[in-house]
DNA sequence: CAAAAAAATACAACCGATTGCGTCATTATA
DNA sequence: TATAATGACGCAATCGGTTGTATTTTTTTG
């Protein structure tokens, strides 16, 4: 039992393919009497479009082809699910590809969606891509390319990200207020400019407040788990180690609380400690963890609604710049001084311009 | 600046588009000379395939769909990014659809598959749905179907899941060796095999230990975090209670936990906790939580070769069950002898047949 | 009631590859 | 040298819809 076509429905009708076609798209020259009767037969015949043939003859697949380092992240996978949402919501399909965080990978999963000539792109880039000249010859060729979080400047190219630097500064500042005097960075990769910013606002907090920003107190990694636990040994050698520790990943925070434990500090009450993401984990862990949330949510819906109205108004589309404000979300492991007993205090909004 | 085709490729070297066709597919029968020159100017053109009228023509979309419940659940991510891996390994792109646990969601995923004309359908059955016939549907209609983790007996649809029974099994064995005696259960959805079977491995256990099986221990729930703290103040109010947990699912188990703590109960020596996933957070919590690893890598990485394998022997193809044995990770919350101290002890081993 | 206007449907090209088969040019064989 | 056997490529149909335009049918109008 082969698939119906159109052509079927149009032999058992006696009419032509063409005005099937229209019937079921509920094009307003056919008559409801001829629409009604497809439908019925479409029905009998358990009949499906088929989308391939559809999108070769319009150009149009429907499809959004999305490029993330990896889905096992929480943050990468909250995004998925909500590009997918807004997706499907507007009759689109997702593709997805994971790069792995290698610029190789990456390279031909953008391949990979332009020979199936997807409507748009939206992606986040890997850690270590060099070179964004495929990003910005995608954009250049026309096809719609949003990139969220780890983003990079590129022509006709809309970007969807937090204010790093905002994030960072407030938990910086957070930990201030609670009477931390010398705060350590765990820092990122500064090729990313996420990690750039974080370091950044964490600098300017400590400078607006009058605090010395000390070089031997930022520890730069590839913020996993194991950087948190190894930057810890080395800060608490120093001759006037940290109280508290900001860092850029809640991974390495993470790492960084096992190993405060492992020698016998106390959290927060000798080193304070605040993360940057809003994992899952942050709040099961004890104390509960501080943290960054990254509004993962607001950003896969906003990739998603941004790509498909640059999709929509194609030519004319002004690339757009949405900057979320992330919010801190206060909870154990930064609280010295016990203010509210619910745990979670945090400071919000969100902007979108330029 | 139009997108290259294989006719511009021709135009330009004044052969057919066939040969192009040919040439770029190194059919052999194209000669060395030929190829060259094609793929010079393919280069050059920035010429890439369209997948879509290569479907068409072909039949083959070269796609895989996915339908899971969530993406945003770590078990599910994990799946999500072993089957891509295979997937683009064989020259196969992923779509991926969620049903938000809902049939309805699940019914229309399905469907936009089969629009899309995917070359097989790799799905986590939804929560709630009651009615298999839109998978089996899908089977009979000759689509290459694999059902993992969340499966159903359905004809002509391979399985991929791990051995439920025996993890519940094994998981509350370990349980009675470290001393426990009145294990209470925390079970799930029993609509899903998956948690009759956790059930009933629970249930064989006991009784092959010769612990009775008291019905008052078991706590049927959505299995969610909060689930975990109200079985808890259930539980607590026995005048018998439980001094250990079994639970189906991290999620309950760690609201356990932390109700439990919150009651100034200690883990393990006064209730011993196991969950079942070994979901990220489990080594972050402390104690650490005792869980079953579902495997969800191999899970993922066999659902897609096994999908690839149905649909490169199309019609000969018996449908296979793969059963993966499940691997306890023993971790603090149910470890009251120290018998070691590295914090994981683990039975393994993995099997595939019938 | 004939002509004009509107409504409904038919015709046919098209999207960009793939592929079975036919054809011509070479080379090998007798 | 005539003929068979290869090799290399061209021809044209095809996949299943979509869509601009032509045509027929129906309704409206004078």
């Amino acid at each position: 039992m082969q698939k119906a076509t159109i052509y079927d429905i149009a032999a058992e009708l006696k009419i032509t393919p063409s005005t099937v076609s229209r019937a079921l798209s509920d094009h307003p020259r056919i008559s409801g009497r001829t629409k009604r009767a497809v439908r019925e037969v479409a029905d009998r015949l358990n009949y499906r479009q088929n989308s391939v043939a559809a999108a070769l003859r319009s150009g149009k697949t429907n499809m959004l082809g999305v490029v993330v380092p990896t889905t096992d992240r929480s943050f990468f996978s909250s995004v998925i699910r909500n590009i997918e949402q807004v997706a499907v919501a507007s009759g689109y399909n997702v593709m997805i590809t994971q790069s792995n965080d290698e610029e190789e990978l990456e390279r031909s999963n953008i391949d990979a969606l332009l020979k199936a000539r997807v409507d748009g792109i939206i992606a986040s880039i890997a850690k270590w891509s060099n070179d964004y000249s495929h990003f910005q010859q995608l954009a250049d060729s026309g096809v719609p390319l949003v990139l969220f979080d780890r983003v990079a400047e590129l022509n006709r190219t809309s970007i969807v990200r937090i204010d790093d630097y905002r994030g960072a500064y407030e938990a910086t500042a957070h930990l201030i207020e609670q009477g931390c005097r010398r705060i350590a960075h765990f820092a990122g990769q500064q090729k990313l400019d996420i990690y750039q910013k974080r370091l950044e606002g964490y600098q300017a907090a400590l400078r607006e407040h009058g605090l010395p920003t000390d070089p031997s107190l930022v520890h730069y990694s590839n913020v996993k788990l194991e950087d948190g636990r190894s930057g810890i040994k080395q800060l608490m050698q120093l001759p006037d180690p940290p109280d508290a520790i900001f860092a850029a990943s809640d991974y390495t925070a993470i790492g960084a609380m096992q190993e405060l434990k492992a020698n016998g500090k106390r959290i927060p009450e000798d080193v304070a400690i605040v993360g940057f993401m809003n994992e899952t984990f942050t709040s099961f862990v004890e104390p509960g963890l501080t943290s960054v949330d990254q509004l993962s949510e607001n950003m896969g819906k906003l990739a998603a609604s941004t790509v498909l109205e640059q999709i929509s108004s194609s030519r004319t589309f002004a690339p757009r710049k949405v900057i979320l404000t992330p919010k801190l979300i206060v909870r154990g492991s930064s609280q010295k001084s016990q203010i509210s007993t619910n745990g979670q205090k945090s400071i919000s909004g969100s902007s979108v311009g330029e």
